[in-house]
DNA sequence: GGGCTTGCTGAGACTGAGTATCATCATCGC
DNA sequence: GCGATGATGATACTCAGTCTCAGCAAGCCC
């Protein structure tokens, strides 16, 4: 499980500075269960009652998508999101309903890439895969 | 191949009016080997002499998109983009070099997605997939 | 061809995400 | 505790994309 002292420890490991600031940003990512734009996690931010600007805000996202501990999405709707992860190679899955994310390991991928290079002649060096439809316990509830 | 006549019997067919704002936004399109960016198409619309407003612009991107002879693309800087392609599933591999965009059909996703599904319980309805590498066009001029 | 309806256009104002700047502050190694 | 330097935040800015609304023109009907 990802936990805001994990992020506090790729911080540490990276040589950066822990900063009350990241700290703060750590634990609101960590306490959430699907994916959130930085509006959102702004508002989150003014409601916990911390102050941070917005640039800090962006910057931290940044930072801990580099340091892999969390991922840009890019949703249907054109919108950026983010989700905490895992730092290994995986893909999620998100809920069209109530947004919870969950992570795929062990794609399958890696013969999808090797057909395309085959037929493309292409040297497929990445790929961005997002799946999109609705989770357990939302089709429970739809039906 | 997808050319700008066609684009034009799609919006005849769906009962859209033709304009010339729109036929000359086709022929841009049309005549686009790669991935472009809405802004890139202005700068293009104006050197061509048309005089097009932004907001149509926008509006024609969206309406071909609707129609499926155009697909909105997300770049991994995170910029939006937009490619021609043929109206039936399939996805691109774009060439991190010079752009150049491929479309592959038939991609094997079925099987990963039932893959995916019985292992998270998700509903899988809609995918993303995006890949990225170095075409063979470049790979030859690299070596 | 002429008139009419209605969808389309474009100028411009607006919104909101994301970035740049820079003086000030705080972390952390010594 | 001190100092170097990385981090912060207020603010101004840029730029993609949207909204509005008056005017225009495609295409239908006669």
């Amino acid at each position: 499980m990802t936990n805001a002292t994990s992020f506090i420890e790729r911080l540490e490991g990276a040589g950066l500075r822990v900063t009350d600031q990241r700290r703060a940003v750590a634990a609101l990512i960590a306490g959430h269960p699907g994916h959130f734009t930085e509006a959102e996690l702004e508002r989150e931010v003014q409601r916990s009652g911390s102050r941070i600007g917005r640039a800090t805000l962006f910057r931290a996202l940044e930072l801990f998508a580099q340091l892999g501990v969390v991922e840009r999405l890019d949703l249907p709707s054109g919108e950026h999101a983010y989700v905490r992860c895992e730092p290994s190679h995986h893909h999620h899955v998100i809920c069209l309903r109530c947004g919870r994310t969950v992570e795929v390991e062990g794609c399958g991928m890696p013969e999808l890439i090797r057909e395309v290079a085959a037929r493309t002649g292409f040297q497929v060096e990445r790929h961005r895969l997002e799946l999109y439809g609705i989770c357990p316990t939302c089709r429970e509830e739809i039906a």
